[in-house]
DNA sequence: AACGGTGCCGGAAACGTTCTCGAACATCAA
DNA sequence: TTGATGTTCGAGAACGTTTCCGGCACCGTT
């Protein structure tokens, strides 16, 4: 009793055939005979053989292994990307190799290395929010490694991309704020380089104009700290002199974070502030008051980000770079006023 | 310029040296000159050399890479324990490689087998509410594959275990429901074969008969379908005669839906009905009342089961199964009277 | 001068596949 | 009989590593 995987070279010896028949036979080649390929079948079946991927991707120079790096796998929009994503690559045959940035950088370029070294056939990367500059993944381009990035992009690099449509799912919120009678709007975003924050933040810029609003400097704030900076950035919004009467977070944790200091400091929402966050998290709908928000599609999101890649690398010869912008929803609930 | 990934055999060919002597010295071998060691390294170094782990795994029978089956990716309890699992993993110079079963035994195997096809070093594995037949999983251990089960687990193997406390949990939820007064505690669990929805059943039995209360079989509701089977639960348990005043469900997501139909009906939380769940989803502490819940420690139970896995595959010698138990907390919340 | 030890290195096999080339044989038509 | 064609198969190289084994040069000792 061997205690070891089987080898298509125990099937060749038991068979008393060569190695390159048995390859043929398992990889259903013309060129065998019915009937060894059928005593070969049966032997696999019964001994239970499994190719040896390690081998075989070593030898055609494809891993069909997709690496997938975001910042934080516990975090529902992310792991319902990767979700996403793990489906449509098994259903393709792939495998995803995961890791998370935690949102530092140099832990992104360490997940990448080790999967680069791993010989991944690509990578399916969600920037971390340090990521301001992209040079580690020119280094991949550079080697023919292809890159699809998703939700937090660069324009700085010729990749297929997939979004969701940040702009107007910011646009559409704050329109509606304003259309319910908000004329002081605040926001709250992330760091200066984070592509979604600068892109919602376009989008309030833009809803504020179409209506003639002021853009005030001092209701916009960045806040480098995405776990817990929303919280002192409410603090300053509600000590200046002309307190806003609506806040626009970049996501919904930080709009919790909002409501939490709101609540503390007796202010009425959505009377005397209305509220509105971005991605829809399972939490928003169930919190008092549920949470007004702008809902992304992220399993969505996933399967078009392996669908882009698995094109990329099954037909190279006819690929552009191709950017994927998703939809997104208003969801009204009850941080804002009624129309 | 060529544009694919350096190897071994192209640092020896510009450095005049042999193959060998390469090897040894990016591994830092005691028998190389440290001159040509800094040659060597200063080489790899600006020709951006990468290992091809694939090569090292092929040889070395080694992939350093951790496959992980759970039942749903995005699940906030999974992918918490993932995330555990990909830290503890990265810094111990190990991959993982995920799959999800999406409660269905078939695609279980299919997912194990791919798994194995990839040459993991072996198996971290929560099983799908459908596996009660386990011959996949003993198909494995025959071929010395390492694995290790958490959350749901099964008796049937000979492996190393990490769950929390399943029954301690339940019976804590359930001895503080009767000490705050009530009497008539329904259980809302899983599907029969669920070792989780079991402990937790043993531990309300044990603490309903603690304080001499009857053990009333229409009390306890198994649900096939983790997504929606709770709400009919709900539904069949308020008409019985004897209307129960407290529900005791596996999990957090089917006590908002037990939530959600107690509403519906107009039964008081707490008042009428008192209603607890299992593992503190983030919901859970936002939800309106906020639920009374048995919080689960995800990430560190993900960190344990990395931790018995690499100390196996890296000491086989001295390794026997052990199983581990994390401790749980009541967090009384809304949703419960006070004592 | 001969010897053993040490430091450094190269050759070559092996890991489990895929794939190209050509061999062996049968069949068939001329 | 010859040559052409087709079917089935095997030999062997290659993928990029690791590692065993042995070789050479140099040193100090006898």
């Amino acid at each position: 009793m061997k205690n070891t995987q089987a080898t298509i070279r125990d099937l060749a010896l038991k068979l008393n055939i060569s190695i390159s028949t048995v390859s043929r036979a398992l990889r259903n080649a013309p060129d065998v005979n019915p009937e060894t390929k059928k005593a070969v079948l049966a032997l696999a079946e019964q001994l239970h053989y499994e190719p040896n991927r390690v081998a075989q991707s070593l030898r055609i120079k494809k891993t069909k292994t997709i690496g997938v790096v975001v910042p934080q796998i516990a975090m529902h929009f992310f792991s319902s990307v990767i979700s996403g994503i793990q489906e449509y690559a098994a259903q393709h045959g792939y495998s995803i190799m995961i890791c998370q940035s935690l949102e530092s950088l140099d832990t992104e370029k360490s997940n990448i290395h080790m999967l680069v070294s791993n010989r991944v056939d690509g990578l399916l990367i969600s920037l971390s929010s340090e990521t301001t500059n992209v040079e580690h993944l020119e280094h991949l381009l550079a080697k023919k490694i292809p890159i699809v990035l998703f939700d937090r992009i660069t324009d700085a690099l010729p990749v297929s991309k997939v979004v969701v449509d940040d702009h107007d799912g910011a646009f559409t919120a704050v329109d509606y704020l304003i259309r319910t009678g908000c004329h002081r709007i605040a926001y709250i975003g992330g760091p200066e380089g984070l592509s979604i924050s600068n892109q919602r933040l376009q989008g309030y810029r833009d809803a504020l104009q179409k209506h003639g609003l002021p853009l005030l400097p001092d209701y916009i704030v960045h806040c480098t700290d995405l776990q817990h900076g929303a919280t002192d950035a409410t603090r300053r919004l509600l000590d200046l002199p002309g307190r806003p009467d609506a806040i626009f977070c970049m996501n919904d944790p930080m709009a919790i974070l909002a409501m939490q200091v709101l609540r503390e400091r007796g202010v009425r929402i959505p009377d005397d502030i209305s509220l509105v966050g971005f991605t829809d998290e399972p939490v928003s709908r169930f919190i008092e008051p549920a949470l007004t928000t702008v809902a992304q599609p992220a399993y969505t999101m996933g399967q078009a980000a392996a669908r882009l890649f698995i094109g990329q690398v099954e037909q190279p010869d006819n690929f552009t770079p191709r950017q994927e912008v998703l939809p997104t929803e208003l969801i009204v609930r009850g941080t804002t006023r009624r129309l």
